[in-house]
DNA sequence: CGCAAAACCCGGTGGTGAACCGGGGTATAC
DNA sequence: GTATACCCCGGTTCACCACCGGGTTTTGCG
């Protein structure tokens, strides 16, 4: 499986503009990009994809910026994933398939699929957050 | 995730050997590439990616062609994907990540990818033959 | 022995997408 | 009205996938 590159970055974005959530200005992409370390005008290209999905607001001129169009608890991985990839990875590619043998490889391969976008599903933005802030702790609160 | 065309060609090459087993003479490129519809040439590079694992044998020259070097029960996808897509499906890839957001995405996306391949090394060619022969007889033993 | 049938080896090609850069257009705060 | 940001569009490089073809080597069989 490739979440190639392009989630990671849109991601990452994700976890800056959260981190600034309660502000009243908006992010450029400029301090995501330095903050993060990813080329800006790549950047600026899925940021437009997440815009155009409705995860995200932006402002134009000056002092504009980008911000989360949603609360952090409400956006899931998948939600991300699927949107910058521009399909739903909960399915296999290609066309259907015709013969039986291929029946029965799709069939073990859309099982595969769902299992791995389960734990997209399962994972909100803010959990991510919480994960980074303190990693140790919150292994330490799974087992109580 | 993209288990590419190739490691379904390669599946269901092995589907086809397997189907064989049994018998004493080896099965040709030319037979399995006409009863899967595989463009022939293209498969032979993939059969000498899994006899070069260890996965098939081959037998040259006149009536030569190819068979299992395992008992199909022996044998699971996880293997066959592995094998044919050149890396471990089971860990993600790119370099290891530095930061801790990075890391924290990487946490998420290596469970993603295990139980991606749980699916995959839970299931053999055995199994997966088996699924295709009655797969609404099978689905019924499911519940007994 | 000679021939045909098969695997083997190696290189090439067309297409696609990923990751990126750059130029100019447009909206907006000050 | 000017600086500052987003916006839009295109191009480029690179790698990989799917596939094709030529030529070599091995082997069964008449």
């Amino acid at each position: 499986m490739e979440l190639s590159c392009k989630s990671e970055y849109a991601l990452l974005a994700l976890i800056v503009l959260r981190d600034h959530y309660l502000d009243a200005e908006p992010v450029q992409i400029r301090q995501i990009a330095m903050q993060q370390n990813i080329p800006d005008r790549y950047l600026e290209q899925l940021l437009a994809v997440l815009r155009r999905s409705g995860l995200v607001r932006s402002q134009r001129g000056a002092r504009g910026g980008y911000s989360l169009a949603r609360e952090p608890w409400q956006i899931t991985l998948l939600e991300v994933i699927n949107c910058i990839e521009g399909r739903d990875i909960t399915a296999p590619i290609g066309e259907p398939a015709e013969t039986t043998e291929r029946i029965a490889i799709r069939e073990v391969w859309q099982r595969a699929c769902s299992q791995m976008s389960e734990v997209f599903r399962g994972c909100t933005l803010q959990e991510l957050c919480d994960r980074r802030d303190n990693r140790q702790t919150s292994q330490l609160m799974y087992y109580i």
